[in-house]
DNA sequence: CCGATGATGACAGCATGCTGACGCCATCAA
DNA sequence: TTGATGGCGTCAGCATGCTGTCATCATCGG
């Protein structure tokens, strides 16, 4: 209903002209596995977009909200490469995020007893009402999305993806 | 137990120190969303690393077989907007990833004749060679992640996805 | 004790996405 | 016919991600 080839024609009523979309050769499998996964592309812009607009009140951004809530669930702090393997980005990305975060006062660095060089990223008072004010808007947004959807979907679909990642990330 | 807060524990395990995450207040449905929409942050990512590195010896990046895909479904061309439709993106992104492939001769520019100032595009034969090349690789791999996923899980996971981007795309 | 290995910080370069702004052109209603 | 509206190309600026490279520091095995 909202597929690829949905999406293609859709815009081809705009656009120009028409045709028969070549589809041949797909399993059924495989067109929806295919379709599953330009469905994740998309619905992860949306979910960016939809973060940014949603926290930009905040003074947050998608990149931000992620450290914040990353750091929020420790109590004694990470490093940065560790923030960065939870999230599964570069720990250069997430170094030039967290440096801006700690001008900005969201978070602060503290000196690490088990490593000497790589400091520890605790939130500040600012960092920690921002992710209060983050679950605020954010947890009504969350129930918001799946008040109409059985449980049972959001864990198939959880483990599915979980699955998908684990198989991906090794 | 691949979960965000898993991940952080994980971590935490390596990194400096340990604690109990704060996780109160949150439903299980709440947990099972935002887990979810984390997890796709994180399978959007692995995605585009696997679909580049995939697709890296035909030349080709994550941007530009979008871009062939949704072309070459197409008979009769598609105007870059009308692109930039299909995918969710800005018609500025996908103008400068078109404009790159037609210097590189993956794609040509001709005429509108609906549109004088909007062209459409169509793939050369190279182009197109790109892309059966890329079902070529594309192909065998929607199979090897898909053959050991139940075709109902599939089928749930990718109505969530679209019930989602439909909701967030209004 | 010392050298190999690995993790980290810092910097550079690049790819890709977004928004804003401007001007051109097509379409439609008054 | 004419003015308003909207789609489109284009340029500029910016945010965010990646990789590569180099020096530094921690850790571990010989």
């Amino acid at each position: 209903m909202d597929s690829l080839v949905a999406r293609v024609g859709a815009v081809r009523a705009v656009a120009p002209s028409a045709g028969a979309a070549s589809t041949v050769g797909h399993s059924p499998k495989r067109m929806l596995f295919l379709d599953l996964v330009l469905s994740v592309f998309r619905l992860n812009g949306l979910l960016v977009a939809e973060g940014d607009a949603m926290t930009e009140d905040l003074g947050l951004t998608s990149a931000r909200w992620k450290v914040i809530g990353v750091v929020a669930l420790s109590t004694a702090g990470l490093t940065v490469p560790g923030i960065a393997r939870v999230l599964g980005q570069s720990r250069q990305a997430v170094q030039r995020i967290t440096d801006v975060m700690a001008q900005d006062g969201l978070i602060t660095y503290e000196p690490n007893p088990k490593h000497k060089r790589s400091v520890l990223v605790l939130l500040t008072d600012e960092g920690k009402s921002a992710y209060h004010a983050l679950r605020e808007v954010q947890d009504p947004w969350a129930i918001r999305n799946t008040e109409d959807i059985p449980i049972e979907e959001l864990e198939t679909s959880l483990r599915l993806v979980r699955r998908l990642i684990q198989r991906l990330d090794k």
